[in-house]
DNA sequence: CCAAAAGTGTTATGCTTACACCCATGC
DNA sequence: GCATGGGTGTAAGCATAACACTTTTGG
């Protein structure tokens, strides 16, 4: 920050305060996996170990602001899915001192998470996406905060028909399909498959087709509304 | 608290930090409406408009702790379902400063709610329970809170059957019937009802029934393990 | 015996599930 | 012409929704 005295300035208070992070659950689907964005730590606590992106909350900008700019920050992302995904709050979660973190799940599209560039943020080693399914050892709580996040995405993916916010904007039902069949983690019948998604209404073909080694099939996109159509429909959150 | 200097201690950091604080959105069912419990404020801002109880965390306490201190404190009840609903953190939320709140959501059973003792809090002029369909003007932003949680309570008894926790020990299916209907705010079909409900399980006759002006209607209480059960069921949250 | 709430079954409808074969293309 | 994934329909079972009358008690 321009402006600024070399020497710290600071902040008292009556009473001790917490400090507030936002921390983000960044799922894409590359390469056929279920895959989230971690960062390598550099320092202490749990140097060398594997944490979700995010970071302090600033005073003028509210939770989803925050989220947006981590977002911004860690990734370049912009025009991301995002929602609040739960608060955690124990006491011993962060061993340097009590930290509350609201976090928040992202949902990228493949076009989105190919073409962003990873910034760890400072006091990163690296930042890389992991297979859902075979993560390493996690920092802090993030363990569970993962576990929620993938319960979450589950039930989206169960109730609604937002899946193909994980895909490019043109995609085929069978791409779809297994976006579904990896994330709920069982395999699902072609034909009830295609019934469903198309009777939501929520797709439209392109006009295109996938050229590729057999059989080109047809592209669809979402259209423009879906996504406030499946979330008005009156479903929890 | 004993043992302190009159001089107020002094917390100093680096960097700003928000308050948090909890606060709880407290339902009961209380002569047959939906009701909500607020606080009148005594001070400013926002002075004689009401508001929802809660207040700030400690810095030992998880947030959980803080939701179950809290509605100790200023109710007295202790055995209450209780869950965390969404957390709000706009930077101008609070006038005095930045304030991001944890709400929760607590369903009170009629034995706890006519048990209790309500206690505002210090600068409380006032407090009392609110038909959920007749509110005062609400301090803060805690309308928009109150919004939210009424949507949650709503899904909740349209795919759980977790309506009985607003009800004393033993009920009647009539009695159930009617907070359903209250708090979706639309008839239902007593036979259906009926029998959807006592498909799930959770309910057992008690064996008792309850005499009154009329046809005894036989008593239900919720099976120990009938919350368990529901909340397994996957379903978000 | 009358008023008032408790209690009870059946039918029609739509949704979900299970299931197998032909089609279009590249090589 | 064959290998590969794309694409399609139907029947059975299940859950939901609509609907009206009898039962039991108190007064």
């Amino acid at each position: 920050m321009p402006n600024q005295q070399r020497q710290p300035a600071v902040y008292t208070y009556e009473y001790p305060r917490p400090s507030v992070t936002v921390d983000m659950v960044l799922f894409a689907y590359l390469e056929n996996q279920l895959s989230v964005l971690l960062i390598q730590r550099g320092g202490e606590p749990f140097k060398g170990q594997w944490a979700l992106p995010g970071g302090f909350v600033n005073m003028d900008e509210s939770l989803d602001e925050a989220a947006r700019r981590e977002l911004q920050e860690e990734t370049g992302a912009g025009n991301v899915y995002l929602e609040q995904l739960y608060t955690f709050g124990a006491p011993d979660r962060d061993p340097r001192g009590r930290v509350i973190t609201v976090t928040y799940f992202a949902l990228l599209s493949a076009d989105e998470a190919l073409r962003m560039t990873i910034h760890g943020g400072d006091d990163a080693h690296d930042a890389r996406w992991w297979n859902m399914y075979d993560l390493p050892e996690l920092a802090f709580d993030h363990g569970r905060i993962l576990d929620y996040a993938l319960q979450r995405l589950r039930w989206k993916l169960e109730w609604t028909a937002l899946g193909f916010l994980l895909l490019p904007q043109e995609f085929t039902l069978s791409e779809l399909q297994s976006v579904y069949e990896t994330v709920l983690n069982e395999p699902l019948d072609k034909r009830n498959f295609r019934r469903k998604i198309l009777s939501t209404g929520v797709l439209e073909e392109t006009g295109n087709r996938r050229e590729g080694d057999h059989r080109p099939a047809k592209l669809y996109r979402f259209s423009a509304k879906a996504v406030e159509l499946e979330q008005a429909r009156r479903r929890f959150p």
